[in-house]
Formats: C-alpha cells, sequence, structure tokens
DNA sequence: GTGAAAGCGCTAACAT
DNA sequence: ATGTTAGCGCTTTCAC
C-alpha cells in the first residue's frame, strides 16, 4: 500500500491531526514537532491522497482548459504554449489541468466536456474565441471562469488579454518613423476583438502622427487571417494602390502570404514596401527577409491565466472580476526599412 | 451541496448498496429496481464523486500524457493530434487525460510529472522518443504504460505505432511503378526507429522490384528531418546525382523543402523529377504542386493508444504487452508522374 | 500546542 | 434481490 498520513504520524510521533496542520502550514505548531513531522514526510516520500482530501473539501484540484478543436489543432502552435503555460504554473501549484475542446459551431445539444457535468473541475480556462452558446449554458454551473486571449462581448469576467492596440500603435508607428506615410492595414476577420483592437492601434498611430486614414487600403474582408488571404489580400491590395509604401498585417501568417505575393510578383521586401506581422511565430523555415512583427509572449499568457485563476480559488467570495494586459513588444528585422 | 447517493437512494427508496449495484452493471438487481434507480439517477442529474470513489478503490481516473515539449510544440500538430484521439476516447470511457511535457534532454535530477510521482494517474501514455532516462526512471514507478508513436531501445511495451515499414514500401513501390529507377531516400536522424523503417520499406520495394539499393542516392545524414534540411539534401543530390528522376522524403517536411530547392532552382516538379513525403501534413497553404504522400492517421494513433490502455487497465494482471500497427495510405497527388 | 473523533461519498464484504 | 456496515485517507472542530 501507499504511504498514508498516519504513517507518517507513527513515524513521527504524534497524530494524525497535528500532520495534516503541518501540511497547512497552521502557526500553532511548535517548531519542534514540525520538524519531526517534516522528516518523517520526506523519508517515507509521503503524497497526501487527492481523493480523501477532495472528499472533505469538496475541492476536485482539477482546472479546466477548454478551446476550440480548430485553435487546438492550428498550425502555429499558439494555444498549445498558452496551455503550456498554464500547466508550468500548475506544477508549483497543486492543480492539474484537463483539457477538452469543443467544436467551433457549437449547438444547443452539443455535450458540455465531461468535466463540467461531472463537476470535476475547482474552476475553468477559455481560450480563444469560443462561441456564445457555450458561455451561456457554461454559467450555469457557477464555476469560476477565466478567458484568455478571447473577451466575450457582453458579461462581466476575468480575462487575461495581449495588448493589441498597443502592438497595432507599436507596429505602425515605427513604420512612421522610418518614414513611411502610405500605410496599408490588412486584417482578416475584422469583428474579432484581437484584430479590431489592432486596427485601432493602427488608427492611433496614423492620428498621433497626424497622417489620414486611407480607407482605399485597409483591407478588412478577409474572413480569417491566414497565409492564404493575406496573399490574396495583397495582390488586390498592390494591383489597385500603386503609392503604398508599407504594409501593417495583422498577424504574421497573413504577412508570409503578402511576403509570398511578392517574391511571386517581383516586388522586392523591403527595397519596394515594408511589412510588419503580429505574433512573432516561428515558420519551420524563416523566411527571406525576417519578418519584422510583434512578439506575443504566447506561454505568459497561460501563465497569467493559471494564476489568475489560482488567485480566484484561493481568495474564493471577496474576488473581483480582474482584467490582465499582456504587454507585447516589436520586434525589428529585416523585412522593413528606412525610406527618404 | 451536490447530489449524492443517498440522494438517490432515497428518491428511488432503496439503499445505498443497491444504487452502487446498479452503477456497476450487476446482474443481481431486478429490472423493477434497476429502473426506479436509473430514473432518480437521471432526474437528479446524479455524478458519483472521483474523490469518493477513488478513495476506496484506489483508483484516480486519470491517464498521464508525456511528451517532450518540442514534439508538443512542433509547427506541425502531429502530436497534438494524437493527444487529441486519447482525449475522444475518454469521453466514452470516464478517464481524464494529465498531460505533461518533459524536456527533450532529461537530466539525472529532472523531476518527474507531478502526477507521477503523486501516484495520481492510472496509466501512463508516452507519445515520441523520450529520454531513455526517463524510461528508466519511470520504470521503478510500477505504472501501466503504452508506448504511442515510439518503441523504446529495449524492453517490452505496449506500443502503437505507424507501420512505418508499409509506408515506406507503398511509396517506394508507387514510385518504381511509375517507371521510376533512380529513386533517391533522403532521410533525417537514420537512428530514430521510424526512420529506420520507413527506409526499410523503401530497401524492400527496391529489392522486390529487382532494383539495386545505390548508396549514393540516399542521404541519411541530416540531424533533424525539417525542411530546412530538406531543402539541404536536395541541393547536395541534385547536384551530385544528375539522373535521379524520383525522390522519397522520410517526411513531407522533408519533401516540401525538397519542393522548394527545386522550385528555387527551375527543376519542375513532377516533370523533372517525382517527390513523394510521409506523414500527410495539411500546411497552411498547400504546396504547389500538391504532394503525393502517405497519410498516417494521427488521431487514430492516439484512440487505438488510450483503447490500449483501458483495456490493460480493465483486464489488469492477466494482461500480455501488445502491439498495434496502424495502417497508413497512399495519397497520390500531383507531384509525381508516370515515365517512360 | 496537540490529540480524539466525526464525517466527507463511495465500494464491497457480509447479512438477510 | 437488496440492505447494513466498515472503512478508504483526509480535514476540521472541539477538548484538553
Amino acid at each position: 500500500m501507499n504511504v498514508t498520513i498516519k504513517d507518517v504520524a507513527k513515524k513521527a510521533g504524534v497524530s494524525i491531526a497535528t500532520v495534516s496542520l503541518v501540511l497547512h502550514k497552521s502557526n500553532r505548531i511548535s517548531t519542534v514537532t514540525r520538524n519531526k513531522v517534516l522528516k518523517a514526510i520526506k523519508e517515507l516520500n509521503y503524497h497526501p491522497s487527492r481523493s480523501a482530501k477532495g472528499l472533505v473539501t469538496r475541492t476536485t484540484g482539477n482546472i479546466g482548459f477548454v478551446l476550440t478543436e480548430d485553435h487546438f489543432l492550428r498550425t502555429e502552435p499558439f494555444y498549445t504554449k498558452i496551455f503550456l503555460g498554464t500547466e508550468f504554473v500548475t506544477r508549483d501549484n497543486d492543480y492539474y489541468v484537463l483539457l477538452s475542446t469543443i467544436k467551433r459551431e457549437f449547438h444547443e445539444d452539443d455535450p458540455l466536456p465531461r468535466f463540467i457535468l461531472e463537476k470535476n473541475v475547482d474552476g475553468i480556462i477559455i481560450a480563444g474565441k469560443v462561441p456564445n452558446l457555450f458561455i451561456s449554458k457554461l454559467s450555469k454551473y457557477k464555476i469560476p471562469l477565466v478567458f484568455v486571449d478571447y473577451y466575450p462581448p457582453q458579461g462581466d469576467y476575468n480575462v487575461v488579454l495581449i495588448d493589441n492596440i498597443k502592438g497595432g500603435f507599436l507596429a505602425t508607428k515605427y513604420l512612421i518613423e522610418l518614414g513611411h506615410k502610405d500605410i496599408a492595414f490588412v486584417g482578416g476577420d475584422i469583428t474579432h476583438p484581437s484584430i479590431t483592437d489592432r486596427f485601432i492601434g493602427y488608427k492611433q498611430a496614423l492620428e498621433s502622427s497626424g497622417l489620414s486614414i486611407n480607407p482605399d487600403i485597409i483591407i478588412t474582408d478577409e474572413d480569417y487571417p491566414s497565409r492564404a488571404n493575406g496573399y490574396d489580400a495583397a495582390n488586390r491590395l498592390l494591383n489597385q494602390s500603386k503609392n503604398i509604401t508599407a504594409i501593417f498585417a495583422c498577424n504574421d501568417a497573413m504577412a508570409l502570404g503578402i511576403l509570398q505575393y511578392c517574391y511571386d510578383n517581383g516586388i522586392k521586401v523591403p527595397d519596394d514596401i515594408s511589412i510588419v506581422g503580429f505574433d512573432d511565430v516561428e515558420s519551420d523555415i524563416s523566411s527571406t527577409p525576417q519578418l519584422t512583427t510583434i512578439r506575443v509572449p504566447k506561454t505568459e499568457l497561460g501563465i497569467e491565466a493559471m494564476n489568475l485563476m489560482v488567485n480566484l480559488l484561493k481568495e474564493k467570495e471577496k474576488f473581483q472580476t480582474r482584467k490582465i494586459l499582456v504587454p507585447v513588444e516589436l520586434i525589428i528585422r529585416t523585412s522593413t526599412r528606412k525610406i527618404k
């Protein structure tokens, strides 16, 4: 059999209550006794049974992590890294993470993740955009929630977000500082909050520099910010507006598509045109030229989200909803250049 | 409070033992009683407490899933899909999956995943190549193991593998049937069992067709089967051996690198050279031409691994180690053509 | 500062 | 065919 609290108590010559007290950092235990107990725990390699603990405390020690299947399977391991960040935090916090995907299209009678139905998590972290219907069904369960990289359209929630506005601002500001004036914006699904914010940052940078916003060089009608759609957007954009000297793409995938289009059509980057992306994905093969971009600390997002959750669970009632903005950083590489 | 077995018993007008018996599909319960209980369970939306159950059965209901961090974060979601496969199976099997990554370089005093130290899993699935040191440290814990997409160099283990030999054979055989005779092999790390097997399949196909194996057109000294290394291998290969008409790359990443090299150097695919890959990766942007390849059912690998684990846990002692080979399939696209 | 004991929800051996 | 009950390992209240 496994070693239990009884074994520890016997070895340390104390009662099991004392062992429990030591484990919970109670200060009503003398240093001598505490050390005896700690020593016994170490020698026996004792680990408390989660089942027993859970039974009495009515907690599970599990945190659910939910995201849509397509997010989880994305080629760029964006959400995978967020997940990993949450996992890192739990290593020091005595929680386990249970991951479950849901369908991107969530229907009325689609099942919720089993850990929700069975109440087998103490809290749930939701990563990326999820269907509204899912959120509303989930709300009935009164489980603490933390959203990461997505803010639901309505309601007051705990969220951890990239500072997208700042990122859009930094990217655009940098291009302006390089002397660019005709700076195009290429976005995918502009209804996505992250893209909207990057676009806001773009506009703020232009305005703050006294540059006007030219709707002709703003492309936001692609349905998804993919590489292929970036290629397509570049095609439309560059054939129509000849005086563009720089493009801010809403993410690296689109930027890489634009880069590809330029390469295929003899447009030199950064000589003819400067390009800035967003995300800082590591491609399997690095692009030529290398992309100037906004670095998003993905793992950090997960770390922040799980820390938030852990605190939330610790403080219980008196916890107020919190918003955390994770800062981003401009990474200057070779897809941008100064112009006169 | 949550609804417990007592509530169900009261509602159904039976004892808690009867409820438990019904739950465990005992046949010593009359149909009438069973239905009463089932009805109460449904009406109360009762879910047994895992903690209580775990406490008495000394099980946790959790399965660990371990892989190296670099595997998990690979651009192509190969292992992510395997993981998802395991998750799918657990939805019907009342287990939860706990994922933990380990370092690719595992050192003597690196910590094992916490769920192992705390004995909080009933079994562990190990995906992809992991350090030998990790396996040997793990073995001390006497936890049932299933390996997926990797076979440890020594020991008798439960494994779920791709039929790599068959895949290598199918790919090469197809090229031979198209009339190719000078078929190069481009592999990455040839010491990796999967690559070794694909290479064996390659040789078997050549031999079975009476073709000789030409060491000059076999490149196996790249350290990792990446796109960049495929590019590099193509560079060396095609500058040195002018009469090659086809290349079997050990995976799609390398094949795409080769494709890129051909494109950059004016070599037409499939006109000048036919290329076959392995894995059937979906790229963010589909290559031109599209890659003929061997499809590997990734989710299926996870499903098989978890099924194996569930059965293993069910049968306990009398379980003999099992090997499962998951079949692969030739996917013919446009990177290959018949020659005269 | 420490211990005794109740009880969390369940399973399984035993009784009826 | 169904019920009674001990006990799994732990936390927590209450006594001392």
